[in-house]
DNA sequence: TGAAATGTTGGGGCG
DNA sequence: ACGCCCCAACATTTC
């Protein structure tokens, strides 16, 4: 009988392309384990979105693999031992996680299990590039995007092929008993009480399907019906024209590189190479913000450009809770927190929007906004998170300029002009007319009156002005070039 | 992957 | 015919 061998699944929750459970299961029986780590710092713990995502990716990652999914809470590294002492495992198999908490827990415990006479496999999974093996000729790392895409990662060796769904012979013994000595038990996933009290979980359920298919139903739909429009289509939010790949991701139900080779095989036809070539920087983009988290692991608190230290942020958790609410009398950045709340995501043009109604017009701290996506966002992602909000505040790498500062009203005007999107999630608003879909304050009493709008009772009134706030966000910035 | 202020140009109305 | 003004349309610059 072949010997059993551990896999520890992370953010890889996926049969295919999976190099630990792929190689796992060429050399042994395997046992596949989750462990919630109880350990994590506090930044790191999960948001709410991201714990109800992870529930159901293990509940149905559970079914794929016979409910012989071993769950566990606690530290993983004794739990690893105790498995390892009472199944008699000698070999570990892992895909890296690439946070600087994920990454400094892991070497310590490969270093603990391997002095224990523990064999540890770690792979790549996640990311089509290994941040460490990028970088410029004087052996430094990119700071601005383009180069590091066109001659960093493009002129690298490429993206390895995606691994096939392993055949699995899976460990079944029971483990309760062996492991009751070590004070360790596997749990049921309801243990881990990741889904709130609140049901606005529900919500995401149903705009969600969480299972490695559903995300290859979604690259299949953007490969077949959006890439092509997929440059122009991207900025208009009303419209579906984006993959919504984002979350499995996140939790790996896909991993890059399937979408790497999925999407270039499937628009491979002539007259798509510019869309395609759009796209996959999008993916690049993900790899640049794991880039950027991997060589300043500071950037999930710290401003990368220190000049920025000394930015004078307002602290007004009122009107921060204003914004995270959507009622902030600008309704395209009101529809985008909704869409948030709602279904646990955000349209990325809207996004944009937002954070920068909060960071410039409010002239609140990127941490404020950095912090209710974390919580809402079901493909909330560290790298991502963190690499985004400092480059919407202008002090990230390769940084929006810090005066460019979007108008809510026009941008509203140009990307969703006949107010589809407002509509959808401001119900309140559905009956104004287009034209004053973005400007309901500019409105006469009797337009207002026909579609039952009451300003300050059924939707709020600006909660700011634009020009001033707009000015007053530039000031501040000039005041950081003084001194 | 801006916005607003400022500058330039050119057509048309008009004295 | 000419100069003048207005202003839209576009370009440049500034934040």
């Amino acid at each position: 009988m072949k010997s059993p061998v551990i896999v520890w699944l992370r953010h890889d929750l996926r049969l295919a392309d999976n190099p630990a459970l792929y190689y796992a299961a060429q050399s042994g029986r395997v046992i596949p384990v989750f462990i919630d780590d109880t350990t994590t710092a506090d930044h790191c713990n999960l948001g709410a979105a991201s714990r109800c995502w992870l529930h159901h990716s293990l509940a149905h990652l559970n079914d794929q693999l016979s409910d012989q999914l071993r769950i566990f809470q606690g530290d993983p590294l004794a739990i690893l031992l105790a498995l390892i002492q009472h199944t008699g495992a000698q070999t570990i198999h892992w895909n890296r996680c690439y946070t600087p908490h994920a990454i400094t827990r892991d070497s310590q415990i490969k270093q603990a299990l391997k002095s224990t006479g523990t064999t540890v496999h770690s792979y790549n999974g996640s990311l089509l590039w290994e941040p460490w093996t990028i970088t410029k000729a004087d052996g430094t790392p990119y700071k601005v995007f383009t180069p590091y895409y066109r001659k960093g990662c493009i002129s690298a060796p490429p993206p390895s092929e995606p691994l096939p769904r392993p055949t699995l012979e899976l460990y079944s013994d029971d483990l309760t008993t062996q492991l009751a000595a070590n004070d360790v038990q596997p749990c049921d996933l309801t243990e881990l009480n990741l889904l709130p009290n609140h049901p606005w979980h529900h919500r995401l359920t149903d705009h969600w399907e969480i299972t490695e298919a559903a995300a290859w139903q979604r690259l299949q739909r953007f490969t077949n019906e959006r890439l092509e429009n997929y440059p122009q289509g991207r900025d208009y939010p009303a419209l579906e024209a984006t993959s919504t790949l984002s979350p499995y991701l996140q939790w790996g139900q896909i991993s890059p590189r399937q979408i790497w080779y999925y999407s270039q095989q499937q628009g491979s036809h002539p007259g798509l190479e510019e869309q395609l070539d759009t796209f996959l920087k999008e993916l690049a983009w993900r790899e640049f913000s794991y880039y950027q988290l991997y060589h300043n692991p500071n950037i999930t608190t710290e401003n990368l450009n220190p000049r920025f230290n000394r930015f004078p942020w307002k602290n007004q958790p009122e009107q921060c809770h204003q914004w995270q609410q959507g009622m902030t009398g600008f309704p395209i950045i009101d529809a985008g927190m909704r869409e948030l709340w709602q279904t646990g995501y955000m349209h990325n043009r809207v996004r944009m929007l937002v954070a920068s109604f909060l960071v410039k017009n409010q002239c609140q701290h990127w941490h404020l906004g950095a912090t209710w996506f974390w919580d809402t966002l079901v493909d909330a992602d560290l790298a991502s998170n963190s690499a985004s909000w400092q480059w919407v505040a202008g002090c990230g790498s390769d940084a929006a300029p810090y005066f460019r500062i979007f108008n809510p009203v026009l941008q509203g005007q140009k990307f969703d002009a006949e107010g589809d999107y407002i509509r959808r999630f401001i119900p309140e608003l559905s009956a104004l007319p287009s034209r004053y879909i973005h400007t309901p304050w500019e409105a006469s009493a009797a337009v207002l009156a026909e579609a039952g709008v009451q300003l300050g009772t059924t939707y709020p009134k600006p909660m700011l002005d634009l020009k001033a706030s707009r000015q007053a966000a530039l000031d501040a910035f000039a005041s950081l070039k003084q001194q």
